[in-house]
DNA sequence: CCATCATATCAGTATCCTCTAATATGAATT
DNA sequence: AATTCATATTAGAGGATACTGATATGATGG
């Protein structure tokens, strides 16, 4: 029963998904900004100098991604990181990150982002 | 000059790039059937009962993102983690999603996996 | 050299993700 | 209850990523 259901998203699924929580740059930084002191969206937003809307869907992700908790005291919500382990793990992060990073960054030998999969066209234009 | 060149993708671009390594559910699969012995890209691809050219583009992500290494023996490729430190964070995403994970498969409540962003349209059809 | 096996790369499509602008909710204040 | 401020949600566009099938490289053995 339930065929069309996606359902099962097996284990991995969610934990590749808790995981993307980390991978973007928007989301680094708020995780940064929050890491020692809970802050309100727009603190966030100004301590970024992003967009509102943005920054509150990131927000958004990394709460669904069991990252930070939301606390509302008035009009305010602060967030802040959800536990000590969650600090941890980024810290983490951090210590393994400096080892590679050289490397990584030297991936895609000059100027594109990505090496993962594919570096395809784009920049042929002669 | 220079226009058309990116650069300065600074530290955070690459620090999330080297995360986003880790947060896909076929290169989960790859590092949990290397954690602990030096694998072959068909044995993976055997293990993982999946399409080659799937996993050998994950697998140039991976070592990319200097999560894993390669080592060419005649005709094969034996690749592991890149060094102990990868296991401990691996195992340290382990620990603290174990924390978070009901939270997350939770998240979008029915069943569909992405709750970061938005969980628009899609399966009104039937 | 030629055939074969192991792996890598390419091209195309489909899906997912991020961003922005516009609008909606909801708490506080008047 | 109307306004204002803080935050959330929606919609659409653009760009990034993953997957597949086809083809290319590169090593080995005849």
């Amino acid at each position: 029963m339930m065929g069309a259901k996606r359902m099962e998203a097996n284990r991995l699924d969610v934990k590749a998904k808790f995981i993307r929580g980390f991978s973007d740059k928007t989301r680094l930084q708020i995780l940064h900004s929050i890491k020692d002191k809970e802050l309100t969206v727009s603190q966030i937003v100004e301590e970024l100098k992003g967009n509102q809307s943005n920054i509150s869907q990131h927000l958004a992700c990394l709460k669904g991604c069991g990252i930070i908790v939301g606390r509302q005291e008035g009009k305010f919500i602060y967030y802040s990181l959800r536990n000590e382990q969650i600090k941890q793990l980024l810290h983490m992060m951090d210590v393994v990150f400096s080892q590679v990073e050289e490397e990584v960054a030297a991936c895609d030998k000059n100027d594109r982002l990505d090496c993962c999969p594919s570096n395809k066209g784009g920049t042929e234009n002669e």
